[in-house]
DNA sequence: GTGCTCACG
DNA sequence: ACGTACGTGAGCACG
């Protein structure tokens, strides 16, 4: 080729395996009609992978078609004893194929052929024109039959995400082979997946071999006679199996097709035509990837709606008053955070939407104000700062808690907030994770609006707009809330979700603000000294590594430490991960013995933790001016209701190694002579599972204010209480923590170290004598199943579709989630209800007192000395009294001069 | 960006 | 053809 010339380009893709193979690479997605998406989402995100990078001027896509080729007729097994399409795929190929029309790609089907025939035949054709070049896109190995010097072949790996590309010189480079010796290779050694047998014994390693010697599959069965030892006798011994394998890896290049090129040409598809389809799958991300949110949606009916056109008003001083006469029909409001963390972040301005004021019949349009934040800090714009502290309005927002925070770094705060889109959308999908404001417009079939990344671009490319554009990009977000707000209080109403979104997410999300906003001080000269103590223990750890292993490397790298320990050591293997060798605790634990370096490295790993992330990852984030840290709790992230903590975590503080709970000693009271003051429930898992099973026995052992673990170990063995030692109490504890998980004998028997079959029977007299829990089990899993959703008792809801998946580890997992989500829930909602309390509490009794942490189950307070006994009583009468339950909930509380002692 | 490892409840 | 306990976040290595 002499660059002059442009060339056409086919692509050809092997329908059927690409479905199948995204089918089994993605997690079983449904969009919210049911319909399981996830082979559509693979192929969806191949071909514009392929249009993209390929620039196709031909296309196709080929099916195969009918239950029996001509394959079957030769030998009947062919793809036998392959498992039956699961259902949640075969549904996906009629939508696949019209998403294919709208994608403007031909497909092709032949009864009584594949579609690598049918591949195998236009590549052939192509071969023989000579002038254009051929992509073949598949999972099948097979297919590298049809290389040649016009036609290369892209293996898909690892599911579809990957694609490794094959040319003669490439097949040659790896196997040693020309393509066409792909057959022979297939008939010597068979495919397990298509049935075919090959010669047994043989698998790809021989196969090279032989045909290495003997150029084809015929030439070896000729000569099996002086092939040596028992694969000689193999060889003999099938040799028709061989030749009859080799014949049904061939690829039949003889189709009758009958279309001419013109047909397959392709001239890219119709925006409106693919977006609308798109929107139908709910594939928000390409949609907004290609730009195409807001393409086609005059022409939907139901779904997205027209949008209404909203002035944007760049506020300067000179329309402050404007503003200002229009506060009270401010109906939405948007403030913009740069950045994840409001903490740092800056605001850079608040969008106002203001309903307009209706003119006799005619409905007015909304207008928005945008205020940039140099001119909401200024004397200018007293009366809207003013407004945003006001108790009383009716507003709302995307993300009350961050702007809450971000706003109160500024010296705002902000009050009065009455509704938040982003809190609602987490409650009606906890598992969505892209609730940004942009998600939720195209999930509810709002107009569409740009998202974050289009206009501000993303990580190094962040970079501002014009004013103007900003401006206009802001009041559009402060429509899309004003929008959203009324869809989603009605679908809050539906899903019975409104008393938990008004009683206890709106409420808490200050709570969190003021908490996060307050932060906890560090003693920096204490953790720094730790830190150098650290920094000495490891060098010498080190250094008792590199002499026992005889050598120096990475210690942090599991891949050096993996060859070191595996290859370099010969130390037995014990379990792999995806990527070579596990080197995690549980492995070094079993390898100890073998080798003195193994618990050197045990003790690396324990302090090097403990550096990395605590010592030196929490000074990273403590405030020079006030050695804070200020975590920022993110309130609409965990699928079961719990809060999490990020930048830094103070969620994961270590506690259970004496090592490591050291850490808790820099965490001090702000003001001299306070007390840190923790209070956690005691098993309040265990305690919820207790009331919404309703066990007897369960219920008893919390009503007696029994240890439940002896309990449990008493009625699972049947013995007396003086009879229940550690070992059985601690293997009662692993049960106890397995029924919350979501039992299995499996993961029980990892955990206790013993057999599936004693785990199986553990379980087994567990249920036999909780009763009450094993109804609950059976009952939530056929609720979900029923519903596709459980709740928990203040009625947060998660969805489970893959309740009913076929295959057997995805169903599996949604049922042990089907269990555990509405105890762990039912816990998270119990203590955010008594954040909401205690702070109402502590307001209203007018204490000094401040909440700082929450951990799950467990609350961190400051408070002054002589506030501290009243603090006690106040926090565990709250905490015990949040939520009335038919077993009594307990709190244990503890105080002292740091995090450390208070415990 | 992804995978591994490990900290917490 | 995915071999599992539930829910998180952070640091590091590596491509």
């Amino acid at each position: 080729m002499n660059g002059v010339l442009l060339l056409s380009k086919l692509v050809l893709i092997d329908g059927n395996n690409i479905a199948y193979r995204a089918f089994f690479a993605l997690p079983l997605l449904s969009n919210s009609k049911g319909l399981h998406t996830n082979a559509i989402l693979g192929f969806t995100q191949m071909l514009l992978r392929l249009i993209q990078e390929e620039k196709p001027t031909h296309f196709l896509v080929a099916f195969d078609a009918g239950k029996a080729t001509f394959r079957h007729s030769n030998y009947a097994d062919y793809k036998g004893g392959r498992e039956k399409t699961p259902g949640e795929l075969s549904e996906q190929f009629p939508v696949l194929k019209e998403l294919l029309e709208s994608f403007g790609i031909k497909q092709f089907q032949l009864e009584g052929y594949e579609a690598d025939d049918i591949i195998g035949t236009l590549t052939r054709i192509a071969d023989e024109k000579n002038d254009m070049d051929v992509l073949v896109v598949t999972g099948d190995k097979d297919m590298l039959q049809l290389a040649s010097d016009r036609v290369s072949i892209a293996l898909s790996r690892k599911g579809i995400s990957e694609v490794e590309l094959h040319d003669p010189a490439y097949i040659g480079e790896k196997y040693g082979l020309k393509p066409l010796q792909i057959i022979d290779l297939k008939g010597l050694m068979g495919d397990a997946s298509d049935n075919i047998p090959g010669i047994p014994g043989v698998g790809e390693k021989t196969a090279l071999k032989l045909l290495h010697e003997y150029g084809s599959l015929e030439n070896v069965l000729e000569n099996a006679s002086s092939i040596k030892g028992k694969l000689g006798e193999k060889v003999a011994a099938h040799v028709e199996d061989a030749k009859m394998s080799k014949d049904l890896a061939t690829i039949y290049r003889e189709v009758p097709l009958e279309m001419t090129w013109d047909e397959l040409a392709y001239s890219g598809y119709d925006d409106d035509a693919l977006a609308e389809k798109l929107r139908k799958l709910e594939f928000k991300q390409i949609l907004e990837r290609l730009g195409l949110s807001g393409a086609g949606l005059a022409a939907e009916g139901e779904g997205a709606q027209a949008a209404v056109a909203v002035e944007s008003v760049l506020v300067g001083p000179d329309q402050v008053n404007a503003l200002v006469q229009a506060l009270p029909r401010v109906k939405a409001l948007h403030v913009e955070v740069i950045g994840e963390n409001p903490h740092v972040g800056e605001v850079l301005g608040a969008a106002f939407l203001v309903e307009g004021e209706p003119d006799g019949e005619e409905e007015a349009a909304p207008t928005a104000y945008y205020v940039p934040f140099s001119l909401l800090k200024d004397e200018a714009a007293a009366e809207v700062r003013a407004w945003l502290e006001s108790e009383d309005k009716s507003v709302s927002i995307y993300d009350v808690h961050k702007a809450s925070v971000a706003l109160s770094w500024q010296g705002v705060e902000l009050r009065g907030v009455s509704f938040d889109v982003l809190l609602a959308g987490y409650l009606l999908d906890p598992t969505d994770t892209t609730l940004t404001l942009s998600g939720l417009t195209s999930r509810y079939g709002m107009p569409a609006l740009k998202s974050d990344e289009d206009v501000f671009g993303k990580g190094a490319k962040f970079k501002l707009p014009s004013d103007g554009a900003v401006s206009d990009f802001l009041c559009d977000k402060a429509a899309a809330v004003y929008r959203l707000t009324a869809k989603l209080q009605e679908e809050l109403e539906k899903s019975e979700m409104q008393k938990l979104f008004h009683e206890l997410e709106l409420p808490l999300a200050t709570v969190l603000a003021n908490m996060e906003r307050k932060g906890i001080k560090v003693d920096v000269e204490e953790l720094k000294a730790y830190g150098a103590e650290l920094s000495g223990r490891l060098e010498s750890i080190m250094a008792a590594i590199y002499d026992s292993a005889g050598m120096e490397f990475n210690i942090n790298s599991p891949k050096q430490l993996g060859e070191v320990l595996f290859e370099k050591l010969q130390l037995p293997v014990v379990k792999k991960t995806k990527t070579g060798y596990s080197t995690d605790a549980e492995v070094l634990e079993k390898l100890e013995p073998f080798h003195p370096v193994v618990g050197h490295i045990l003790n690396y790993r324990t302090l090097s933790k403990l550096q990395s992330t605590y010592v030196e990852g929490l000074l990273k984030e403590v405030r020079q001016d006030t050695g804070k840290v200020h975590t920022y709790y993110r309130q609409t992230i965990a699928a079961t209701g719990r809060l999490s903590s990020q930048y830094p975590n103070l969620q994961n503080i270590p506690i259970r190694l004496e090592e490591g709970r050291k850490i808790r000693k820099v965490f001090v009271p702000s003001q001299p002579g306070w007390r840190i003051l923790t209070a956690d429930y005691s098993q309040i898992e265990l305690r919820v599972l207790a009331h919404i099973s309703q066990d007897e026995r369960l219920m008893e052992a919390f009503r007696e204010d029994m240890d439940v673990h002896t309990k449990t170990a008493m009625d699972v063995f049947g013995v007396s209480e003086d009879a229940v030692d550690a070992n059985m109490r601690r293997q009662a504890k692993a049960v106890n923590f397995g029924i919350v998980y979501g039992i299995s004998d499996y993961g029980l028997s990892q955990n206790l170290n013993i057999t599936r079959k004693d785990a199986g029977r553990f379980i087994e007299q567990y249920f036999a004598v909780f009763g009450g829990v094993r109804k609950y089990m059976d009952d939530i899993v056929k609720k979900a199943r029923d519903d596709g959703y459980v709740t928990t008792l203040l009625q947060r809801r998660r969805y489970l579709p893959e309740i009913k998946a076929s295959n057997f580890n995805l169903r599996s997992f949604a049922e042990r989630t089907a269990m555990n989500t509405p105890i762990q829930g039912t816990a998270a909602d119990i203590i955010k209800l008594a954040m909401v309390q205690l702070e109402e509490r502590m307001e209203r009794e007018g204490v000094k007192s401040r909440l700082l942490l929450q951990v799950h189950d467990e609350l961190v307070l400051e408070v002054p000395e002589e506030e501290l006994e009243t603090m006690k009583a106040m926090v565990a009468d709250v905490m015990e009294n949040a939520l009335k339950l038919d077993v009594p909930l307990k709190v244990d509380v503890d105080s002292g001069e740091n995090w450390y002692e208070a415990k």
